[in-house]
DNA sequence: TTCAAATATGGCGAAATTGCCATTATGGAA
DNA sequence: TTCCATAATGGCAATTTCGCCATATTTGAA
């Protein structure tokens, strides 16, 4: 695989503009740990719910969490396993970069 | 590390948003591999030079790419290794979504 | 069926993003 | 200096995102 379509980019965007909101990166570190209904979520974000529902819906859209049934309640969680390696290259990142601006501002 | 903060949330928003744009994910994927100027890029992108331009300085600003100059022109490069996991991670998701689609659409 | 709880969806104004054009720096060459 | 090539910035309209309210929808209980 040498080169990529444009639709691929987009595929991939799609997916990284999932992960664009604080909030929606707190449901996943919190889905990731447990299942959970949208109104625990709701309340440890701190957000309406009916907010919270369109975040998880954003996020379920792209396959990053799922979610079943279990009388009126919906549980979501994280599906995909390497989220993890996701979270620790933004923090390498937030690190270096730090590093790169005490050298630019000398 | 256990509780997170709402500004580490979107201190990672922000990594995540500079990557939520299909042209700036081709960008990191080109840079990646070698040292460009912007208008080279701007040719393999197909935007304006302007528009690149603006797109790298976010990429920048959240210190995805760095730059050095020479002469007038401007060279930008990937500063962080770990960009690969990043890619692999989204390929993963992308393939689990379809294997789950095939399944809700029964 | 009627009611209540949990969730999803419609709608709307506010805010942010996008991409091009035009303009402004910046630096090298003549 | 003037001219030219490269890159960065301002501005602006179009599009998208955001978050809440209000309203559906769904499901179980009475």
């Amino acid at each position: 695989m040498k080169e990529k379509t444009r639709e691929q980019y987009e595929a991939r965007a799609k997916i990284a503009k999932a992960m664009a909101h604080p909030s929606r990166l707190l449901m996943l570190d919190l889905l990731q740990k447990q299942e959970m209904c949208v109104n625990d979520i709701s309340e440890k974000v701190g957000a309406d719910q009916s907010t919270v529902s369109k975040h998880l819906s954003i996020l379920k859209e792209v396959g990053l969490v799922g979610s079943r049934k279990e009388g009126t309640l919906s549980y979501y969680r994280v599906t995909c396993g390497c989220l993890d390696g996701f979270f620790s290259c933004m923090e390498t990142v937030l690190l270096s970069d730090l590093e790169g601006r005490k050298l630019s501002v000398k």
